[in-house]
DNA sequence: AAAAAAT
């Protein structure tokens, strides 16, 4: 009853905030009364002039010191890094689960003959032991046939749509994209008008391929996937027009990278030092990139190559086009495949109308559902002209119309493992031909429970094994059970350690304030006020803006979904245009949200976790910690949401009695980034530290320790340079903070928690 | 203790 009136309450606030900022009118800022922030924390950046300005060479000053011996190439001869892992190849081989590469074929066909409900019998491609020996190549053509139960036929408009014009490809020039083939014209124009809002997203869900050409029945086998097909005016405006982020690569030039494995492809400078092909060379250029980030240098001659991979990078390096660039690149090239033929075998047995399964080429991963949508949205840009159908599934959202987009063509898919679980078992996604799987922020998958999904996914259903398939994975970090499932899921695969880009580095201002509970609010919208202080925060036309607007976005994060509505209720009433995002609002809600927020519409984001990693948002500006969470790494992927590549940030945490479990951790952060660590946080540390004696008599955390207390069984510092490796954290996960000071590019990657102990003997350099 | 994710 009440919960029903906070909604609607809510709701209706919501609709308010719209009315004042969607006319573009000025917001009525609560004025401070007390100069409560200027008085209190006078070393504040927003209350110094030219905020954290002063740190722009710093980060420079701190890549120089680096010192990674590199020889400029991944197989430098300097020394190298070996990741534990990698050096006792002989015993992750032994583990891998038993003998896939020869036990596969009995194994998937027995399971094929399980589950003929809703493989519809279709076990014929099931064979697939040798067909791909050089995987993502052609693989010699369409294996599937000529090995018994059908016959290829030419299928003409077999349920694909295409009444019109059933030739598909060839669509005459005026067809090729502004329509899927002439069904869709005239069925969907309502789709299409919602997609040119600036709204459209949120109503028609994140699907559609963005217009890229639908997946034909067409007779002929051989169409040239490399070839780009004819470019439509409005969807290149809808795909490319939007927010370039004007970001300064080549600041980043700099930015380690260290890469390890056997035979490393050498690394690129430019988009034009390898090739993939007219259609991603042309899509680059749409979408402005002027050259490679650092982990796209590294990576996509690596997953050209064929090489499975493993890459320590956060979201914001970069990260998505790295895979996407060469992983479509490579599917332009060698076209559809069996794919192709297994789609059209299903058309045909299912008949016209039952297009029932489709077979991606490509699957990628994703732990949240924004980040899925987000990685969506790049994979439309680069399969813009070509013939490859990106699609979106995750949970929250109508699943019968991510089935009908689905069955409109799916070849590369993204998704969040429940949901794909799902389309798995109603047999609308077939993974037989599934060549390249990405997993991103492997890490975050993992923590949220997604394991069992992922093992589901990836070894007990269809997918090719490794060695077949190409597999990359993406983490921030680098734990024990990343490293298992990195046994698991890759061969011979390249490590890739990229240097931080925008978490704990020293383009973002750490600030640390001591803020009780119960002045948390008033200190808040001290500090949004702050923001505001004339000659600080410029508008876009480089002009004084009086409030934060879509250049200098705020984000807030909290502990929890009430404390996230109550927050922004109380925000609201303030007359700040706020909004909010967490797990209990609806999907449709969620994204809506995150779309005001980017716009700077509601320039200020209250949010939970769901908001802490993954999610790219350029023009962040200040990230507020309301309240510090528990987790270390859950920090420094919180502040990495400002800093972004190229960008300087602002990062302000409240603390208080209550965050005594993260003093520690927080500090040695704070350290590692050369912050200004305040001396309160200092004396709490050292206290906290050499608590052991007196523990359960500290008053003064009784709120927040108890839980983390094995925590402390590490004493080691930073000094040496690996600091923190190995003692800490004794069975949990998290605070994986290795490579500290001395190497001070690459921290955050390791938790040598318990894995093969004897590699705590050995330098973490193979010294 | 909380959050995320399939319904």
């Amino acid at each position: 009853m009440l919960y029903g009136i906070k909604t609607r309450l809510r709701r209706v606030d919501r609709k308010r905030v719209d009315k004042i900022t969607q006319g573009g009118q000025k917001i009525p800022y609560r004025q401070t009364k007390k100069p409560f922030l200027r008085e209190t924390h006078p070393q504040h950046p927003l209350v110094m002039s030219h905020v954290a300005v002063e740190n722009a060479h710093g980060l420079d000053q701190q890549i120089a010191a680096l010192d990674l011996k590199s020889d400029g190439h991944g197989g430098g001869t300097g020394r190298r890094y070996i990741p534990p892992h990698l050096r006792n190849k002989e015993a992750s081989k032994n583990e891998s689960p038993g003998g896939w590469d020869v036990g596969r074929n009995g194994f998937v066909n027995g399971y094929h003959d399980g589950r003929d409900n809703y493989m519809n019998g279709s076990n014929t491609f099931g064979n697939r032991g040798p067909m791909r020996n050089d995987r993502g190549g052609r693989g010699g053509g369409y294996r599937g046939r000529g090995n018994g139960s059908y016959v290829i036929q030419p299928v003409q408009n077999a349920g694909f749509g295409c009444d019109k014009d059933g030739s598909g490809w060839n669509a005459p020039k005026d067809n090729a994209y502004n329509s899927f083939g002439g069904r869709s014209d005239r069925n969907k124009s309502s789709f299409y008008n919602d997609r040119g809002a600036s709204r459209g997203r949120y109503e028609r869900g994140g699907f559609c391929g963005g217009g890229n050409s639908r997946w034909v029945d067409d007779s002929r086998d051989d169409e040239d996937w490399s070839k780009p097909l004819t470019p439509n005016e409005r969807l290149e405006h809808e795909l490319f027009s939007g927010s370039n982020t004007g970001i300064n690569f080549e600041k980043y030039d700099d930015i380690p990278v260290e890469a390890t494995g056997h035979n490393c492809p050498q690394h690129i400078e430019s988009f034009h030092d390898v090739d993939m092909g007219e259609i991603i060379m042309g899509n680059i250029t749409l979408s402005r990139y002027s050259r490679p980030t650092p982990v796209q240098k590294y990576a996509i001659p690596i997953i050209k190559s064929k090489r499975d991979l493993m890459a320590c990078a956060q979201t914001g390096s970069g990260k998505t086009a790295a895979f996407l660039l060469p992983v479509l690149s490579q599917i332009y090239t060698d076209g559809p495949g069996e794919a192709l033929q297994a789609a059209k075998n299903n058309v045909q047995e299912n008949g016209r109308y039952g297009r029932r399964k489709q077979y991606p080429l490509s699957l990628v991963l994703a732990p949240t559902r924004e980040l899925a949508l987000q990685i969506y949205d790049e994979a439309r840009k680069f399969a813009y002209r070509s013939r490859v159908r990106p699609c979106v599934v995750y949970g929250g959202a109508d699943i019968g119309q991510q089935i009908r987009d689905l069955e409109r063509g799916c070849h590369l898919l993204v998704a969040t493992p429940g949901r794909l679980v799902d389309m798995m078992e109603r047999g609308k996604i077939g993974l037989d031909y599934c060549n390249y799987l990405v997993l991103d922020e492997a890490d975050r998958m993992l923590d949220m429970g997604f394991e069992p999904q992922i093992r589901r996914i990836v070894e007990q259903d269809t997918m090719p094994p490794k060695g077949l398939r190409q597999t990359m994975m993406f983490s921030a970090t680098f734990p024990k059970e990343i490293q298992i499932l990195a046994r698991d899921f890759l061969e011979d695969y390249i490590f890739l350690a990229v240097g931080r880009v925008g978490s704990t580095s020293e383009n973002i201002t750490q600030k640390v304030v001591w803020v009780e509970e119960s002045d948390k609010r008033s200190f808040l919208l001290d500090l949004l006020n702050a923001t505001v202080i004339p000659g600080e925060v410029q508008d876009s036309n480089g002009e004084n803006s009086d409030k934060p607007g879509k250049d200098s976005l705020t984000l807030v994060f909290v502990e929890t979904k009430k404390g996230a509505d109550a927050l922004e209720d109380f925000l609201y009433r303030e007359g700040y245009a706020c909004t909010s995002i967490h797990g209990d609002r609806s999907q449709r809600d969620r994204e809506e949200a995150l779309h005001q927020f980017r716009s700077g519409r509601c320039p200020i984001l209250v949010a939970t976790a769901v908001a802490a990693r993954g999610l790219d948002i350029c023009n962040v500006k200040h990230v507020i910690n309301f309240d510090l969470p528990s987790d270390i790494e859950e920090y420094v992927h919180r502040i990495g949401r400002t800093g972004r590549v190229g960008n300087l940030g602002l990062a302000t945490s409240f603390f208080n009695d209550k965050n005594g479990n993260i003093t520690k951790d927080l500090l040695d952060i704070l350290v590692e980034a050369k912050q200004e660590v305040p001396s309160w946080l200092e004396s709490l540390a050292y206290e906290h530290q050499h608590k052991g004696s007196n523990r359960g008599r500290s008053k003064r955390f009784s709120g927040g320790f108890g839980a983390r207390d094995y925590r402390q069984t590490n004493s080691s510092t930073t000094s040496g340079g690996f600091g923190n490796r190995g003692s800490r954290n004794a069975g949990g996960h998290g605070g994986s903070r290795g490579f500290g000071g001395a190497k001070g590019g690459f921290g955050n990657f390791y938790n040598n928690d318990g894995y093969g102990g004897n590699y705590s003997q050995v330098d973490w350099w193979g010294n």
